[in-house]
DNA sequence: GTTGCGGGGTGTGCAATTGG
DNA sequence: CCAATTGCACACCCCGCAAC
């Protein structure tokens, strides 16, 4: 199986931000990004995913230090001076009304994240060498569970994406290889080959 | 066939701007 | 104030095209 290799603006496209951006995060987060003969950085699809899930934690709110600790695994759990203070007053507001009582009404999911919130509140409040077994003993496996089937759908989420990112430059491959040959025939004809054009693609993502 | 030119894409580095 | 982002300048390389 060929390695799919990625230029940087493509790279860029296909996470929607712009290719500054891309090295900015390479820089501030110390990524190891591959480079070719010439020295320009390639993508491959691993790098694309972990931009992706890099891009997410940063539209949650974490800041490049945080997100860095999870990208080089060294502390997973961030505290919440990393977070930024929107982040941050958000969870104390849900935590304040958690200690009251839940709402019946309240989706799981919210449930789920208040439970989390004051957990990793009460933990934090106690020194980091007791957060570890804090945490373990008061997430059940009721919690464990739920979590492993929210990772589990986030997943699935995400390789359904790149899976859509894939055919679609498989697609714009195919397109381009089947231009080339045209030309090609056209030049045997005689013909005056014209400056090869890609036709404007139509998003096939949102 | 070779050469020169221009366009497009990439690189780095630094300064400026923005927003919490 | 500082982290994050954006903009700009300049250099390099590749490729297509026209002229010779």
């Amino acid at each position: 199986m060929e390695e799919v290799r990625y230029m940087i603006s493509d790279a860029a496209n296909l996470l929607h931000v712009e290719s500054h951006v891309l090295r900015y995060w390479e820089e501030e987060l110390e990524l190891e990004i591959p480079r070719n003969e010439m020295g320009h950085r390639y993508y491959t699809e691993e790098n694309i995913i972990q931009f992706e899930k890099i891009r997410k934690l940063k539209e949650e709110g974490y800041q490049l230090k945080a997100i860095k600790m999870l990208v080089h695994n060294t502390n997973p759990q961030i505290p919440d001076e990393l977070k930024t203070t929107e982040v941050v007053s958000k969870a104390q507001t849900e935590t304040a009304c958690v200690q009251t009582k839940t709402d019946p009404g309240m989706s799981k999911l919210d449930q789920f994240q208040l439970l989390m919130t004051r957990i990793v509140r009460d933990a934090i409040a106690e020194n980091n060498h007791e957060l570890g077994r804090e945490v373990s003993t008061q997430v059940g496996d009721k919690v464990i569970k739920e979590m492993n089937y929210l990772m589990r759908e986030r997943e699935e989420q995400e390789e359904e994406r790149f899976r859509k990112l894939d055919e679609a430059i498989r697609i714009r491959q195919k397109r381009m290889r089947r231009q080339k040959k045209e030309k090609k025939v056209k030049c045997r004809r005689g013909d005056k080959p014209g400056k090869l054009r890609l036709e404007p693609q139509e998003s096939t993502l949102s």
